[in-house]
DNA sequence: CGAATGCGTAAGCAGAGACTTACACATCTG
DNA sequence: CAGATGTGTAAGTCTCTGCTTACGCATTCG
């Protein structure tokens, strides 16, 4: 999710969505410096976002257009699925008991 | 996007999706200070995704769903629909011209 | 009125995030 | 092997973000 927010990212993302292609040939695509896309890039694959596959010295990158499509489904989700429950557990914050957990909720 | 992007403002979502509530409500439902969940709120409206309504000194926030919606169909349209155009226009920055404009693409 | 309640705003701070330049490393190529 | 090529990593900077505390401003209520 936080791997979309970034603006940059997401053009990535969509110039490797059909087609493999390098880091160089990606960075080329941008005016910023090639180390700033290797760490975007470093970010989608984190993410599960992207896979990269290693010819000679180039990388290839392409797009896994499933886990785009999980996290919209997870948007769906969010949103009307599982609602009942997810509001509920929310609301668990409202009377705090001891063991106070990380604020870390989906 | 950038909204959704925080935990706790998807979990502020959620709290408002089908009741409205006012905000010293939802600032009970987390630990944090209430000035952080007024500015969490903020971002909310500014962002479309709730609503706000005045009522003496209370003030109502509602969620907006078919923004949630508006989200999700973006989304899907990145992903899918015109995705050759975006794919165009991201592909335009391999050849830079004089008239730069900030990096900013969907 | 004046105090109390319910909120938002201001200011300050620590940490995260998106860049940069400089460098290291592997792989091809002569 | 040595240089060139393609790329990731390190380290530093600057800006944004998410918090905090302190305060200000309406509204209600005694």
């Amino acid at each position: 999710m936080r791997a979309l927010a970034d603006p940059t990212r997401r053009s990535i993302l969509r110039l490797v969505h059909d087609d493999e292609r390098t880091a160089g040939e990606i960075a080329a695509s941008f005016t910023m410096s090639r180390p700033a896309i290797s760490q975007h890039l470093r970010v989608l694959t984190d993410a599960d976002l992207v896979t990269v596959r290693s010819e000679g010295t180039r990388r290839w990158y392409r797009a896994r257009p499933e886990r785009v499509e999980e996290l919209r489904d997870w948007l769906t989700d969010f949103w009307t699925a599982g609602l009942d429950e997810l509001k509920r557990a929310a609301e668990q914050e409202e009377w705090p008991d001891r063991a106070r957990r990380r604020q870390e909720p989906t």
